[in-house]
RNA sequence: GCGCCCAUAGCUCAGUUGGAUAGAGCAGCGGUCUUCUAAACCGCAGGUCGUAGGUUCGAAUCCUACUGGGCGUGCCA
């Protein structure tokens, strides 16, 4: 049941009466501050003008037109006519014990599902990942969950970066620069110092050096028999796309132990994808989309380029440069030819930083121009992984942030606080060597992939271990922790809490810790709503986050197992069952793990 | 130059798209353990919501200008 949809149902009817465009007042129904109730509803104000009453006379009459005995105590008008509601004890009893025997706990299925294709983590397939694709990754895969649990038809889909200019450095580096014995005993360490190398001479040429694999003071003479390395390293990517023998062949041999890397890091991460369609994929689509566009006329030439000019920006989307090659615009107008040929979603989101957004208005608007204009397309932007300094947390050429180090180290600090956790339990020591590496894994990665999605994703964040393992505040180790408390009720009390489940006792809120927490744990399913209504994870974590503390409230107030009576040590249970598996799964949505004992 | 984003407590951030006295968490101060994990909980203190105007019953939120920061900006992705 979700409280706030019941709610709006509720009071359709009854803002009907005075209006015919009810929308916008609903919308005006929102929780409240507990001291005015559990909801409020706001819409007499703005009725005032339609009605021409006073707000409070408004609030009234609407109020004489509500049915909600069954759910609410009598409605109460305060201000200058705010109309409070507060939920009838008996009723949310009732649904509590209705979601405790609800395998969905008490989240309905979307009543109308729609197709999502997601696109997210997009590495570029020859570089290492580094922190910056943290975000793109861990967000798209929790949207990619919640929207599914939700019960919508969601297509995750990886657009690799394997076809670019990238690829041509990496060639160009191959061929010119390339340690044979590194190679062959690893070839992906290898392969990103040939990416960064070349990277790091192209910038010595435009007279900008920035540290790398090479000595600043080297950089002169390797630079020198490779003169206008870029357009070399173009001409390189050119004689890829154009299938020469050689570059393909080395672009062959390269990508399976790319991916293999990619896919050592999705696996500790828990992310999958449904597809991994790089932009390879689309190569022999691209001169037929061009040509597709420019027949209905929406692109044309100019200065030698084929451009799509959109009305509001100045500079125009390139779709095919003067010297005929393609850009990742073009990839991109293909990829939703195709997803739309495909799947035929109803949105297509794309899990992309912010610095993105101008390349995706134009996008968006020549995807519309080009006749797809009955498909949500979306940026879910996010800002930037930023260092304590508050400068980009980015791998830096030559010294490197390696996603991979940043787990290592994120599971390295989580095992030192199971140690310590464990080594200060009042019975001694609970957990073997192995059991505590397990934790850590999970505390972990959960520890890092949960600070990233309890920020805002439009703001930029700053990463700092030291935060994001801290087992106070809003965080994952907080969260699997107060999962852990749960668990360790029902050992302490030798608990069967299946058997308990089933067996439809009733919840009785007796203490007001009690009624609060019944509340907190029915606004599961308007937490989702949020999640998805912006797409924006951090709902979900402030919303478990406030289910934590509610439940600790509960925990200090209100004893379980030493209950006043049976009747009371039971609901009390439940009520901690229906928490635990409300983080539980709250936490799976967001791709984070939990243990029943840290 | 033009465009987009940001500015909220000492620090890190929320703020449900215009609602009641702007909220959390750290850090600080003070309490609470013979009692289900005290790794917890309770309380106190902390604010000119960047500045100045405007819109209205009501503004951190919307509009304008300004200040300070970030990002992007015709052939990279």
């Amino acid at each position: 049941m979700n409280l706030l949809a019941e709610l709006r149902r509720r009071f359709r009817p009854a803002l009907a009466h005075f209006t015919a465009d009810v929308d916008p007042l609903l919308d005006m129904i929102r929780p409240s501050q507990p001291q005015h109730g559990d909801y409020q509803a706001n819409c007499a104000m703005p009725l005032q003008k339609i009605v021409g009453r006073p707000p409070r006379e408004v609030a009234q009459q609407l109020i004489e037109r509500l049915e909600l005995d069954d759910l609410c105590e009598a409605p109460t008008i305060a201000g200058p006519g705010f109309i409070n509601l507060r939920l009838k004890d008996a009723w949310l009893a009732e649904q509590a014990g209705q979601a405790v025997r609800d395998e969905r706990i008490g989240v309905a299925p979307a009543e109308s599902p729609r197709t999502y294709v997601i696109d997210y983590s997009a590495p570029n397939v020859a570089k290492p990942m580094h922190v910056g694709h943290i975000r793109s990754t861990v967000i798209g895969d929790a949207l990619y969950r919640t929207l599914g649990f939700l019960g919508h038809r969601v297509i995750s889909d990886n657009h690799l970066g394997d076809w670019g200019k990238q690829f041509g450095m990496v060639i160009y580096g191959y061929k010119h620069f390339r340690d044979e014995a590194r190679y062959q005993d690893d070839p992906v360490t290898e392969l990103a110092r040939l990416y960064q190398l070349v990277h790091q001479i192209i910038e010595h040429q435009a007279g900008k050096p920035t540290r790398g694999p090479a000595p600043l003071d080297q950089l002169p003479s390797l630079s020198e028999p490779h003169p206008n390395l870029e357009r070399r390293v173009l001409d390189e990517t050119a004689r890829l796309h154009r299938g020469e023998e050689e570059n393909l062949r080395l672009w062959k041999e390269f990508m399976p132990a790319c991916l293999s890397a990619l896919h050592q890091v999705y696996d500790r991460l828990g992310v999958r994808f449904d597809h991994e369609l790089g932009e390879s994929y689309y190569d022999d689509r691209l001169s037929k989309v061009v040509e597709d566009v420019q027949a209905k006329g929406v692109a044309e030439e100019s200065e030698g380029a084929i451009c799509i000019f959109i009305h509001e920006f100045p500079a125009p989307m390139i779709i095919r440069k003067s010297d005929g090659s393609f850009l990742y615009a073009t990839t991109d107008l293909a990829t939703i030819q195709y997803r739309m040929e495909t799947w035929r979603p109803d949105a297509i989101l794309y899990v992309v930083d912010h610095r993105q957004s101008e390349h995706f208005e134009k996008l968006f608007a020549a995807a519309r121009l080009w006749g797809y204009s009955d498909v949500e397309l979306m940026h879910v932007s996010f800002g930037t992984v930023m260092g304590e300094d508050k400068r980009p947390f980015k791998a830096r050429e030559g010294d490197p942030v390696g996603l991979e180090s940043l787990l290592d180290e994120a599971v390295e600090r989580a095992y030192r606080l199971a140690c310590e956790i464990d080594e200060k339990k009042p019975e001694g020591p609970q957990l073997s060597e192995a059991e505590r590496r397990e934790v850590a894994e999970v505390v972990g990665i959960g520890a890092l992939k949960y600070a990233d999605l309890s920020q805002n994703r439009t703001s930029d964040y700053v990463f700092s271990f030291d935060k994001m393992c801290a087992l106070d505040g809003n965080t994952a180790p907080y969260m699997q922790m107060a999962y852990t408390r749960v668990c360790g009720i029902y050992r302490k009390g030798g608990v069967d809490i299946s058997t308990l489940r089933d067996a439809e006792t009733p919840i009785v809120l007796s203490h007001p810790a009690e009624r609060q927490l019944a509340v907190a744990l029915l606004r599961y399913s308007e937490a989702l709503d949020e999640v998805v209504k912006d797409y924006r994870p951090s709902q979900l974590t402030s919303y478990l986050f406030d289910l934590a503390k509610t439940y600790s409230g509960f925990f200090e107030s209100c004893p379980v197992l030493k209950a006043e009576t049976e009747e009371l040590r039971r609901s009390r249970l439940l009520l901690c069952d229906l928490t635990a598996r409300t983080i539980k799964q709250g936490l799976d949505l967001l791709g984070i793990g939990v243990v029943d004992k840290m």
